[in-house]
DNA sequence: CTAATAGATGAGTAAAAATCATCTATAGAG
DNA sequence: CTCTATAGATGATTTTTACTCATCTATTAG
């Protein structure tokens, strides 16, 4: 079929505003060149699609039948140019409160100041979650996920909140905030490898626990004492000495952060996240 | 949205084809042309569009998306345009089996003639009114037709077989074909009043019906007898003297050729047969 | 009767799309 | 393991298309 896309489009604007005037105004167009457009796809179609009366025009039975048409397709194109545009444009992303309150959006800004133009929303609970083009960033069991998936692997260790003193940890009883995630098919967090790593025993060690690292950390530094937890969600409080760390060994554990199906995401803006993302995890 | 129209069909055909190869082919481009209208598309958009593999491309995510609502969107368009682009082209009518076959159908290859570039397809029967673009040349009352559909009021007279010799009207009985037709909303042929007109006495003709004027005007040449029907029908036949006339008075009726909603074919061809069809009839 | 408006038309210009020549990477043939 | 053929990428150039400007027409509103 010869006759020209933008013709079409013309045509089409024309059909919907019912005015050559109104559809060049829309296509940011002169009414000439709209008119012109008409003109040859009628000459190309071999038929009239307007009426044309004194400063007016009609759409003809043909007309009618072409501009349903152009109208649903053009329509149907550009919500899809919209979504991929948005896609493109925006990064939106979830995850879970702890990597969300604890680092992520804490991070933001210095991704903001690097990339002043890519505009980021992060949200967290389960109502996004499977939304298209949301970015989901899951903690799970690195044994499990597919190695291309994985942001980065946690490892955990022992935090105290800023101004108490070294534990001692054979003497006296002390207090642990450690994790106890609801999802029973998560890894645990290496609770007793750190204890035999560090050479202790959990003997005079009171447990405490929460379901999300967040709460645990949380109520560490509010009644003064120790939490188990994963090192990358410390590392803020750390730098803002508001947590310290005792010089335990910190230990490695099956808990990752990853996105399923991560290569799917193929803006360039999302590359560009996601890359600082992995050093931020890392790094 | 400022994206190329044209990029997205380079686009689409790409996705489509699996090649950028394959969609310049179809398109009548060169590679390179749909190389360059993918690459502005990635890069307006932000997106990766295709994976590039060595010598194969594979849609991204994202492309799916894009691919799937450009290809609906275009072939929906482009449906219609063939639909609207055939109408354009070919004049396709529908009438009854008398004008057809008696006046239409031979009068074609004039019209041929004129416009050897103009398709015309002539059918009879039920089976195609109402298809779309189909042009139906209807037989009906002119005192209930919209002046605008008419194409003709019919006058009627007799005519009799070539070779027999004119009818003594009042010495000898004559056989007169007629029609009454199967439809009873149609008014019927102005035979009465014909009669009147001509000062003629009904007592000693015999009438002989058929439903069809076609089958009247075929019978009475066959038995060499007379036949009162509508004068169109007979103009053909008395030019190549298969039918005389015997210098009786037409009578003008209520019937007429018109064309239900007739100033909604708008095709250029569609004109050019309706300005001849016109000539045609009343000429 | 005049001024203003929507659109039509033809000529000239600006912008887009297409090509050409040249490269790259690699799969498959020998 | 090289050599050739292939799909695509890239940049410069040309061709084609789309757009605008100036001018005209036919009406309608004032």
């Amino acid at each position: 079929m010869q006759v020209s896309l933008q013709a079409l489009k013309a045509f089409e604007a024309a059909a919907r505003r019912g005015s050559f005037k109104l559809a060049a105004e829309e296509l940011s167009l002169t009414p000439t060149a709209v008119s012109h457009h008409i003109k040859n796809l009628e000459n190309r179609l071999n038929v009239n699609l307007f009426h044309r009366q004194t400063r007016q025009i009609v759409l003809t039975e043909t007309g009618r039948v072409l501009a349903k048409a152009t109208s649903d397709g053009f329509r149907k194109i550009e919500n899809a140019l919209l979504e991929v545009e948005t896609a493109g444009r925006m990064v939106r992303v979830t995850t879970t409160s702890s990597l969300a309150s604890m680092l992520l959006i804490p991070a933001m800004q210095e991704f903001s100041q690097t990339y002043p133009n890519i505009p980021v929303e992060v949200t967290t609970g389960e109502a996004v979650v499977n939304q298209p083009y949301i970015i989901p960033i899951r903690y799970g069991d690195s044994t499990v996920v597919a190695p291309n998936d994985i942001l980065s692997h946690e490892q955990f260790d022992v935090f105290g909140a800023s101004g108490m003193k070294p534990p001692s940890w054979s003497t006296e009883p002390i207090v642990l905030f450690t994790t106890e995630w609801k999802n029973s098919t998560l890894p645990a967090p290496p609770l007793a490898a750190w204890l035999a790593a560090n050479g202790l025993d959990r003997a005079n060690i009171l447990f405490k626990k929460f379901d999300q690292e967040l709460f645990c950390i949380q109520q560490a530094m509010s009644e003064n004492s120790l939490v188990f937890c994963s090192t990358i969600l410390t590392k803020r409080l750390l730098n803002a000495n508001l947590l310290q760390h005792f010089g335990t060994l910190p230990m490695q554990s099956d808990l990752c952060y990853y996105i399923p199906d991560k290569p799917s995401f193929e803006s360039r803006n999302t590359h560009r996240f996601l890359n600082w993302l992995t050093m931020l995890l890392r790094g």
